[in-house]
RNA sequence: GUGGUUGUAGCUCAGCUGGUUAGAGCAUCAGAUUGUGGUUCUGAGGGUCGUGGGUUCGAAACCCAUCAUCCACCCCA
């Protein structure tokens, strides 16, 4: 009989990362933790699968759609449809077959994690997270299955400080992987404000949706849209001045005293405006090199917001936005815990990735760590050559020996291939006067020196 | 979940309205060059043409199905 093989592949939307990938990934990854590091935050890690009733009903009926659900392990099937045997949709035979699902995100585990953990921990709390979220999504561009999000939060605190720490977070991250961004700004309470105006308060998730593509599509299709979602003529026509305000540029601290008179009687409006202005007067007093910009055609599809939302887009580029997030005032509550308010944000690394890579914006070393690399000449060069790669290694000096005695040609190529910028040769001659002949890869240049003198250039 | 695109060598692709042995570049390996890579030259290996069925004397090409892919919508990092 044949021996069955299976061709190799990997499920849609996921990826492997080869060395060079990698590199330049724990580059961003690098960066960002250094950055969050820096203004106090801790690490925590939460496994990749939750309980599913954690997650359900936090992402709105998208979301639930969008999660991974994990099968529960043995007869599961048969005791499913013992006890119901009218079960029909997948629906409901859902809590039957799965109670366990892959993360949808990493603030909603942290809210449980929280709720857990609340007698261990000091509020107001501030940890990031760096891991992998799952998404049952239809792949395309700069959309993936599995990606890794980077999450810095403060939970416990209500002070606007930390919106204003978020941004300049967002600025320093950016600032240092070179990509030119506008930090988008807004708030729920002024869109509740809005939907309060116009009379449909109970719209308020289409409204927004609706409004979020404003840039995207123009007003006359979100107005479209609108009327097909139900909302009156006459709530559309309240709802022009806001377009209005939104495609007039003005500047942000205009646009808040333009909407503070249109809002005027709405307390919640008058809330989010006030929240706004106090970031924008934070902001006056430090240095932000972003863009940061108040719109209010900002909407955020996770329901769970409730104060400032942001959004981060890289300029001259097309893509999806590449960081997100707000300030949500409940999410510990259905926990059991609450009144605790939280505000976070949300790296999208896989993006980055790809806006580095689009704007050729990654640093040209780091394509190898190694720096040197000995030539293997044979059984008693290999040996002779065991103490000096210690030694230069002990120097904090990446080097390798070529593991076997290969022919010269490709032991070189190699070198070549992994882009190693040293090579020492180290043959009987060498042996004998205790010399390394260092050979430079890309000049081409060599010369005889000793150990010493080569930690001493490498260094 | 809806609509469209593309599947040919490890990679990027060519292959005319169906015609005999399916090509190129890059990569790989070997040699020119036994202690010198990246340049050059010579040669070699590598393909069930995504899969299954159909039309035909004849299919990589046409038809149907299926799987995969990428893109757009929805939604989002």
């Amino acid at each position: 009989m044949k021996p069955q093989t299976i061709k190799p592949s990997i499920p849609k939307g996921t990826r492997d990362f080869n060395p060079e990938e990698m590199l330049r990934r724990n580059y961003i990854f690098d960066t960002i933790k250094v950055v969050f590091q820096k203004f106090g935050f801790l690490p925590i890690e939460t496994p990749a699968m939750e309980n599913l009733t954690t997650l359900l009903g936090k992402y709105g009926d998208e979301g639930d759609r969008l999660i991974f659900k994990i099968l529960n392990s043995g007869e599961f099937f048969e005791k499913a449809i013992e006890n119901n045997n009218n079960l029909k949709t997948s629906k409901e035979i859902l809590p039957f077959i799965s109670e366990k699902a892959l993360r949808y995100d990493l603030t909603v585990p942290f809210a449980r994690y929280v709720v857990m953990n609340k007698n261990n921990i000091a509020f107001p709390f501030k940890r990031y997270q760096i891991q992998p979220v799952w998404r049952a999504d239809r792949p395309q561009k700069g959309r993936y299955r599995e990606f890794y999000q980077c999450d810095v939060d403060i939970i416990g605190s209500n002070s606007l400080l930390n919106e204003l720490e978020l941004i300049q977070i967002i600025d320093e991250i950016f600032t240092k992987l070179n990509i030119p961004i506008v930090i988008k700004l807004n708030n729920r309470k002024i869109l509740t404000a809005i939907a309060d105006f116009i009379g449909e308060s109970e719209k308020i998730t289409d409204i927004t949706v609706a409004i979020d593509k404003i840039e995207k599509i123009g007003v006359e299709k979100v107005i479209e849209e609108l009327v097909t979602k139900g909302i009156s003529e006459k709530a559309i026509k309240l709802l022009k001045p806001f377009f209005e305000l939104a495609s007039k540029n003005l500047t942000s601290k205009k646009l808040i005293a333009e909407l503070q008179k249109i809002l005027q009687n709405s307390e919640i409006g008058q809330e989010g405006l006030t929240e706004i202005s106090t970031i924008y007067n934070y902001l006056e007093n430090i240095d932000c090199k972003a863009d940061v910009e108040f719109d209010i055609t900002l909407a955020r599809g996770l329901n769970y917001y409730t104060g400032a939302i942001f959004e981060v887009k890289a300029k001259n580029i097309e893509f999806g936005s590449i960081c997100g997030g707000g300030r949500y005032d409940d999410l510990t509550g259905i926990f059991g815990m609450p009144d605790v308010s939280g505000v976070g944000v949300s790296f999208g690394a896989d993006r980055i990735y790809d806006v580095l890579n689009e704007l050729k914006q990654f640093p040209e070393s780091g394509n190898t760590s190694t720096k040197l690399m000995f030539v293997n000449f044979g059984e008693k060069e290999e040996i002779f050559c065991l103490k000096l790669l210690q030694q230069i290694r002990n120097a904090g000096i990446n080097s390798e020996l070529y593991p076997e005695h290969a022919k010269m040609k490709k032991q070189m190529s190699y070198a070549d291939n992994k882009k190693i910028p040293f090579v020492a040769l180290v043959g009987e001659s060498e042996m004998l006067e205790n010399l390394i002949t260092l050979k430079n890869m890309k000049t081409g240049e060599q010369k005889n020196v000793v150990v010493e003198e080569v930690i001493e250039i490498l260094k």
